[in-house]
DNA sequence: AAAATTTGGTTTATATTATAAACTTGTTTA
DNA sequence: TAAACAAGTTTATAATATAAACCAAATTTT
């Protein structure tokens, strides 16, 4: 009745960071730390969670001088976010 | 951007007790903890969690001379839930 | 050019949560 | 009447989310 929720997606943070790069083909740590809203240091942490899980890719370069982190989703990070959105729906209609 | 998502609701089981109230007048701890397929420590812990935060009501009565606890939805409650997944939507689409 | 500030993070500590395991009280069944 | 079951509650533990403190390099200020 109730399906299983994602525990790397069912968090507030890591459900927006999700839902902003499924929208993009790539975003930097500043970026997201802007339209999220979030701290560094939860955001290094719930980047690592989602990274760690393969849901994103994360590549470390530098913009000018200074350092960027560029994330991605993957193929399986929008896969688990559509199953995601689809098993929340029996939980809100 | 993201809006804050209610952390009484942001919880798996407690979110199903709520959906599951929504659709009905009343259910009691039994058919809850089946529909929902949770143990009865947690399901006892998150009863009380939503109570505490007026979105639902708990009655303890008995049915014949077993103990029964019966759980309700407060317009809170109701509220609350109808707000979450509003701020969800933001989320998911 | 030295000092102070900012950028772009990471690491560590803490407080909260979710969850299961163990327990309680009373009832039914063998 | 002893064992098993029902309906929960309490307590312990493991995982989470989050913020606070920290760090290195770059930039700006004096």
């Amino acid at each position: 009745m109730f399906p299983k929720l994602d525990p790397v997606l069912h968090s507030e943070l890591r459900l927006a960071v999700v839902s902003l790069l499924a929208g993009v083909e790539s975003a930097d740590f500043t970026y997201i730390k802007k339209q999220t809203g979030a701290t560094s240091g939860n955001l290094s942490v719930q980047i690592d969670k989602l990274s760690a899980a393969g849901y994103i890719t994360v590549e470390k370069g530098f913009k000018g001088k200074m350092p960027c982190t560029t994330c991605r989703l993957t193929e399986t990070g929008l896969e688990a976010f559509r199953n995601y959105v689809t098993a929340l729906k029996e939980y809100i209609s």
